[in-house]
DNA sequence: GCCGTTTTCGGCCCGACTGTTTTCAGTCG
């Protein structure tokens, strides 16, 4: 059983055991657990029992329930629960209004087992007849019903989101009281997705920041307003948050609007441990606020080395700062190339040296043109004979555009079996090979795992390109053995990918720390189609650098010359 | 159900807002 699966299984656990009026602790447990579970690197159903304790929120009893998942695919406890009341009930969590006290109730007074009997008693005026419900609430849950299916499912791209935050931030800098304006929340994260965003102001007066926050042109509907916060949606789906704080409190805001919630938890217990408060307004001794204003300030308080917030998801960054040993993370900056790139060859929509142009003013040093191999006839992918043509195109451009390296590359194909859609000797001749899986993605575990391996295991190959070949939103990342495969990346001395377009972020974070942890370097490749795709390499580093990555872990962050030293056929 | 520099019991993060109540429970982030 794959991580995501057994993390869900406690989820359901924890919304049933919720639903069943068990313990709150006993409850959050089980969340800890499945978020400890989903995070982890490795398969935690291949682990040891010495290696399960150590997961932090895995202890003895969870440590069993993983075992027997991982034995049986199922735990006693959850057909046990799922017996004791209708499927209906739990989706009913994804009502508006309706946490599992109401749904409780609901069920008690009323017998709703569904949306349907929900949404029947609801239009009856039913809802009301039960003491703390009213009219509004009634209102809102009719309102949400007819909503949610789609609005909890949906997040949105990072590169999407951040179109209409810098925006928003722009527009709220127009507002004289407003001192700082920051997206706080997973998008200060550089979460892939979010589901929305938080922006955060520090302002001499809430009431025209919040003014100015409502009159946002892409505003289409307001949710809400009071004294301090507003709630509105900009275009068809992203809600946005707004609140508005004090200058003194700017630091300690930012750090819980930042979450994650996970990590806020974890250092508000250490501020307990210290016989200190925080949240959101400050740190405080009894009355007295020791920190506030900054970020920096409150971590220092509490012993800690600042985080950045690309590492707050309680993976391990809060003992790291405290012991003063957190990652110096990669930054754009530290990018010489981008080593996986398209022409009009095949399926790139500009030309050699337009691409080396606006390569060499994205500041790089060098970078590759790999277009597709011959196998993907749709885009044109080339063969042995007009890769040689290329040759000489590249060669020509190299000659004219100044201040770039153009290398010669392909991105080749991995057949279903594993072996490569060139031949060797072909491969050989060229200067970088990224192999990539295109067709048949959805093979077995182990299938996928051999041919990943097989590819590996070819001397010509540098780098695996979008090794999961996910598309957020649109397509499951295919399964397979990370560790197996870092194993062999290890031994061959194969990179994996960091594919830096938006829709894929492939490796994810969680990935890159386990191929840190192996001793695999990855590559950040924008997989640039068009000119001004060379900007993706931004979210690469994000995501590069949620999985603690450091420039020295980057093998495009080297000079050249020393890529060439490493044995490649550069 | 987890966990321990107050360590094997007794805690477990924090506050705003809403709607419903006359003092607060539930939801939400």
């Amino acid at each position: 059983m794959r991580n995501d699966e057994i993390a869900s299984v406690f989820d359901e656990i924890a919304d049933m055991l919720e639903l069943g009026g068990e313990n709150f602790f006993r409850v959050r447990a089980y969340r800890n657990a499945a978020r400890a579970v989903r995070d982890y690197p490795e398969q935690v159903a291949a682990l040891s029992r010495e290696k399960l304790d150590e997961i932090p929120g895995i202890g003895a009893d969870l440590a069993d329930k993983i075992a027997t998942l991982a034995a049986t695919g199922d735990l006693p406890l959850r057909a046990e629960l799922k017996g004791s009341f209708p499927a209906g009930l739990l989706d009913l969590r994804n009502v508006g209004g309706l946490g599992p006290k109401r749904i409780r109730l609901l069920a008690e007074r009323l017998h709703i087992r569904n949306r349907e009997d929900l949404r029947r008693a609801a239009e009856a005026g039913q809802l009301r007849t039960i003491r703390g419900f009213g009219p509004k609430l009634e209102e809102r849950i009719v309102k949400s019903l007819v909503h949610t299916v789609e609005e909890a499912a949906h997040r949105m791209q990072y590169a999407e989101a951040a179109l209409t935050a810098n925006d928003l931030i722009a527009h709220l800098r127009g507002c004289a009281q407003v001192k700082r304006v920051e997206v706080a929340g997973s998008f200060r994260r550089r979460r892939d997705t979010v589901g929305d965003l938080d922006v955060l102001v520090a302002a001499s007066e809430a009431e025209p920041s919040i003014r100015r926050f409502l009159e946002f042109p892409g505003v289409t509907n307001k949710l809400g307003a009071g004294e301090t916060k507003a709630t509105v949606v900009i275009g068809d789906k992203l809600q946005v948050d707004l609140r508005v704080v004090p200058r003194a409190s700017w630091g300690a805001a930012l750090v819980y609007f930042t979450g994650s919630k996970a990590h806020g938890v974890h250092i508000r217990r250490i501020a307990q441990t210290h016989g200190l408060l925080l949240n959101e307004y400050g740190l405080f001794r009894g009355e007295r606020a020791i920190a506030g204003a900054e970020e920096r300030d409150i971590y220092e308080a509490l012993g800690m080395d600042w985080v950045p917030p690309e590492l707050r998801e309680d993976r391990g960054e809060v003992e790291a700062a405290l012991e003063h040993r957190l990652p110096a993370l990669l930054q754009r900056s530290d990018l010489r190339g981008d080593l996986h790139t398209h022409s009009t060859w095949t399926d790139g929509r500009a030309t050699i040296r337009e691409m080396a142009r606006r390569a060499a003013a994205s500041g790089l040093e060098y970078f590759a043109i790999t277009d597709h191999s011959q196998r993907l006839t749709m885009v044109h992918g080339l063969d042995s004979e007009r890769l040689r043509e290329q040759a000489r195109e590249i060669e020509a451009v190299g000659a004219k555009v100044s201040g770039i390296k153009v290398l010669r590359g392909i991105e080749v194909d991995i057949l279903e079996d594993g072996t490569l859609d060139l031949p060797d000797g072909v491969l050989e001749e060229l200067d970088w090979v990224v192999a990539s899986v295109h067709s048949k993605l959805e093979q077995e575990t182990s299938a996928m795992t051999r041919r990943l391996v097989r590819a590996i295991r070819n001397p010509n190959v540098d780098v695996i390109g979008h090794p999961s070949g996910r598309l957020i939103g649109r397509r499951e990342a295919s399964g397979f053995d990370l560790r197996e495969v870092l194993r062999a990346a290890h031994e061959e001395g194969c990179a994996l990918e960091v594919n830096a377009q938006p829709d894929r972020l492939d490796l994810i974070d969680t990935a890159c720390m386990a191929a840190k942890r192996a001793g695999v370097k990855v590559v950040i490749s924008s997989d640039a189609h068009h000119p001004h795709d060379f900007a993706a390499l931004e979210y690469g580093v994000n995501q590069a650098r949620r999985g603690w990555i450091e420039p020295s872990d980057v093998l495009n962050t080297r000079p050249l010359n020393e890529l060439r030293q490493r044995g490649s056929r550069l």
